[in-house]
DNA sequence: TGTGAAAAGCATTAGGC
DNA sequence: GCCTAATGCTTTTCACA
């Protein structure tokens, strides 16, 4: 695929506002009939521009709202220590986000916990326990004003 | 609604999953009829449990790839300040997510950009000139290791 | 690429346990 | 609460501009 027209931009901001739309009621957003928006959004698929359907589940009611950034340092960085740390991360499900970042921390989680008793217990358990790692600082969220999922193009 | 039962989590479970499932595909994989399934999803999005239903895109393949943590903190923070704050960061649409934080800055945001040329742009064009802002640290993202987008529970 | 029509399959409601 | 069954839409395919 070599490039999006409009239409296509289009059907992508729509989903990535109501993902649960008909193609009926997409293809009326767009101005077209429903079989070439159902062209469209199956190569949109199979090109990998939507990555999934998803619901936002509500973090909060679900007793996951305890929110923290944490940020990790290695003693040192190699290949080898790198894909470890990826792996092990991976299996984790507290750790929603995980980025290898600039600065003076290699590594930056978002955690999501019931509270902050389950994130002391999760930090001594588990993250503290991971070979290779130096320090760790938690940032905790008070309050979160903003979060799109999804981005502006 | 009070709370819920393992077949509601399990619904939104699968649906965070994968939200175009059809109602008859999600009956199957928590073993019950389509009626009793479609009607508890139709409880848990009355009920806030599901916010939203979207599409993942692909911010590379739209260049909006160039990710960054941005670090913000105020010259002095009151409700009027931090409401003046939040008003702001909702209108810009680089800005997918912000929060308030503790430790030696006010928020956290997260920026998408097209690249670093972009981003300078946006920090002095835009994050540059709020008021009461302080300073600003940028941490820039190397490489995104994990994001499920979505909670355990 | 697009349109419109038709077949197959689903969502949604009703009626009953 | 759950089920099965019926109806009216939708998705999806196909022929054709």
């Amino acid at each position: 695929m070599e490039t999006l027209d409009k239409i296509d931009l289009q059907i992508l901001r729509v989903l990535q506002e109501n993902a649960r739309l008909t193609t009926k009621e997409l293809a009326a957003r767009v101005s077209l009939s429903s079989t070439p928006v159902f062209e469209r959004l199956k190569r949109l698929e199979a090109n990998g521009y939507i990555k999934k359907y998803m619901a936002i589940v509500d973090a909060e009611k679900l007793h996951q709202g305890f929110i923290v950034f944490c940020k990790v340092k290695m003693t040192r960085l190699n290949r080898d220590i790198a894909q470890d740390f990826s792996r092990i991360v991976q299996g984790i499900p507290e750790v929603t986000e995980c980025y290898n970042i600039s600065g003076s921390y290699d590594y930056l989680l978002k955690i999501h916990a019931k509270d902050m008793k389950h994130y002391q217990a999760f930090i001594l358990n588990v993250l503290g326990t991971i070979e290779h790692l130096s320090s760790l600082e938690s940032v905790f969220v008070m309050d979160e004003l903003k979060h799109t999922y999804g981005i502006h193009f």
